[in-house]
DNA sequence: AATTGTGAACCTCTTCACAGCT
DNA sequence: AGCTGTGAAGAGGTTCACAATT
């Protein structure tokens, strides 16, 4: 299969939720103009985006607002439900316990592991926190998928290294070290401080 | 002054936390392909990121951990403490109260606005809840540059006028919309759907 | 001998511009 | 007439490869 860009999968995920948005607006079709407009992207560019999975519009016309939502939903998986498990269960963790938008995309997180044996046992929002060393027997019995780790940056790698052990493959990473794994593996960087450097970058250069 | 990549910029924020950990392991000093080799970049990557800021390493020794970490915090601007707002005290926002990294970072949050009555008042961690309406003095007496917008999506872009017209030309997003501001304001995303439906659509395309 | 700093080559992503449908 | 879909052009970012330096 051809590469897509991953810049475009993250565009393809903000076209999902504007759609939804007109959706719930009950806004039947919209051209790529407007799709464009609403997120600040240009029209070629959204075009181009879907044109690397099919042609869902009509031309002089636009988009069935709720086929292309449905069409982009397919091409990124959110179809299905997602199985999640969350690892670390400090402040990151149970705000991500909490965090309404994960359950509305499909995720859903289905475990939580953590190592503080008074952590352990506690049960959220009808979610068990299991110890760590039980990962891999809870990961099977949940058919977890996806797992996200909220842990200290110097216990991330380790914590990794152990669930692509337990066949995980995919995880969303708020450790704020960059994380090692073989080619069939994925890792998203969530990194907060990142972000927060590049605005004190760009306050610092670009003064008035 | 030249236009930089924000790719580049944010590179330059992992080298910095790489060189904080070499320094903490006492090692002076450091090769360019040492740094790419932590992080999974290239050493070219590595030199032609530097080199559009100066001449920092010493050829055929290296770099010196302590100069380079310095040289690249004065490009991030990590010299000062800058002032923090957080916008929306829900499940998101207290868990960014207590998130240590930015403060360790120089993030110092000095303020939350919220609107709920039950929330206005309350104190963690030395900090105060204020009512929304009362952002713009609050902002001023604490002389705030950077806001964290931790609010509902369709909140997210009335929040934001509001504050630029405090003077805040700095924001990082939470909320799953696109903000659009004038030129002279910087919006940086933390969108956390985001990044998991990528790895959704990694583990539906890329099956074994 | 080792490693930097950098122009040039290369590759990837974005935008243009227009033919092709509706 | 209006808007899509897309090859080609353009812009931007990354890697190469080597002269310069310690």
């Amino acid at each position: 299969m051809k590469k897509i860009a991953t810049s475009t999968i993250s565009r393809l995920s903000t076209y999902y939720r504007t759609l939804n948005t007109l959706l719930n607006k009950n806004i039947a079709t919209v051209s790529s103009e407007e799709i464009a407009h609403i997120n600040g992207f240009t029209s070629a560019q959204v075009r181009k985006d879907l044109s690397f999975f099919g042609a869902f519009g009509k031309r002089g016309l636009g988009y069935n607002v709720e086929k292309l939502r449905d069409e982009i939903g397919k091409i990124l998986g959110l179809g299905k439900k997602w199985n999640v498990a969350l690892v670390g269960f400090g402040n990151i963790g149970r705000a991500l316990v909490d965090y309404k938008e994960f359950k509305t995309q499909g995720f859903l997180i289905k475990a939580i592991f953590d190592n503080n044996p008074q952590k352990v046992g506690e049960v959220i929002n009808g979610i068990k926190v299991h110890h760590f060393d039980d990962s891999c027997k809870v990961a099977a019995d949940e058919k977890i998928e996806i797992a996200i780790i909220a842990v200290p940056a110097d216990k991330a790698q380790q914590v990794v290294d152990s669930l692509i052990g337990c066949g995980i493959k995919a995880y969303l990473n708020f450790a704020p070290v960059t994380i090692k794994t073989p080619e069939n593996v994925r890792v998203k960087n969530e990194n907060m401080s990142i972000e927060l450097e590049a605005l004190s970058y760009f306050l610092t250069r670009c003064k008035p």
